[in-house]
DNA sequence: TAAGATATGTGATTTTTTTAACATGCCTTG
DNA sequence: CAAGGCATGTTAAAAAAATCACATATCTTA
């Protein structure tokens, strides 16, 4: 078979080259250049060939891309010709932010249960969902056919959570704790460190204040 | 001057080890080597020690690092080492989730403002923050000696804060808003979009999906 | 219909990042 | 106090990613 070796960076900025052209088909704008998409979502022109050229040609020589075909294809790469039904686990202030953000609604994900493990979160709503009890998770993931799960919960809890995700037969997590997830290969997962990227930015003003001694 | 070139991608780790460090000092160990660091944050170890040695020794040799010495160095070359104070725009559940947010707190991090547009969150309590209009802004940057603000609104309003953000003197900003910000070189950016990490794990899946028909 | 302008797709090059390998130095033990 | 084990720091090699440059193809216009 011919594996196709994508890096993930590609595959990131897809995902980002995907809500940039959704944006200008919104607008009515149908055809786009590499240099547009570039200079939209600040990368350069050869990155944005190069990034689509690994799944195929998409484009018109001397003329660019079709907005809406280029957008549809991104979607299908990314998986997003689908819907996607999720499950949270962890129904603090960012469980409750996660359930009700539209960005996820927006590209086509569902999040159908929410589940905590503190008694006194139960059967508090969230939109329409409820928050049930982590004895649930495996069944509700079964019934609904779920592949992936979003863990919002402090970071002492979160491997707990992973662990129960993995015995529940989720194939892929997104973890918010701030620690290293311990799961089997077959299991992917990202994670999304709110405060990482903040400390990249403390990291720069303390580099630039040292420099202006 | 010696401008040392210093990866994004070890800034990250380093921010990574940080933490993981300060779990090893909670629990009271004093003594690392760069094989436990990597097995505990999934990174190779000769990655750990590449990282560490743009910044200078820290450990020694036959042995290991001091974990309490590496941790505060980490702080240190992170700039950590002091408290910063943020401002959030954006009173919404992502708002507010960020501005409960304990991660923040246990990095240093202070939110001292919340902002908002929208006349009927103006006045609601998130904590002990109550939620202030936008023309109080500037005013509240310049009177705390703000360096850094957080965008926590939808695409659409996204651009006009940064753009208020960037007046007010800001030089660094958190964008947790799906689009590319336009903002002065000067000004650095850092985007955290929710649902780019989990379009990777579609992108996994769907590929997988595809690999097994 | 030929020429000019434009923008893609891609092979070659450069740059960056990661991995590997090992010399160096510290500690322990007999 | 010498020898062996061990883990760092660093140089070299490999791999990966980004950039460049241009051949190719399309559209427009005269």
């Amino acid at each position: 078979m011919k594996t196709l070796r994508v890096p993930e960076a590609t595959v990131t900025r897809l995902s980002i080259y995907s809500r940039f052209l959704e944006g200008l088909d919104r607008n009515g704008i149908t055809t786009v250049s590499s240099g547009e998409i570039a200079e939209g979502v600040g990368v350069s022109p050869a990155q944005v060939r190069k990034d689509l050229a690994y799944f195929g040609e998409f484009g018109t020589r001397g003329v660019g891309y079709n907005v809406q075909d280029l957008m549809r294809y991104t979607f299908k790469i990314l998986g997003l010709d689908r819907k996607w039904d999720l499950v949270v686990v962890g129904a603090g202030n960012l469980g409750f932010a996660l359930c009700t953000y539209h960005g996820f609604n927006m590209r086509g994900f569902h999040i159908i249960g929410v589940f905590d493990s503190d008694a006194t979160k139960l059967g508090r709503k969230i939109g329409n969902l409820e928050v049930l009890p982590l004895d649930l998770f495996p069944s509700v993931v079964k019934e609904h056919n779920i592949h992936i799960g979003i863990i919002a919960v402090p970071p002492d809890g979160a491997q707990e959570v992973a662990d129960i995700m993995v015995r529940s037969g989720l194939e892929a997590i997104l973890n918010f704790a701030p620690v290293a997830l311990n799961v089997p290969d077959k299991v992917e997962v990202r994670n999304v460190d709110l405060s990482v990227k903040l400390e990249i930015l403390t990291f720069n003003l303390a580099l630039k204040s040292a420099q202006n001694l």
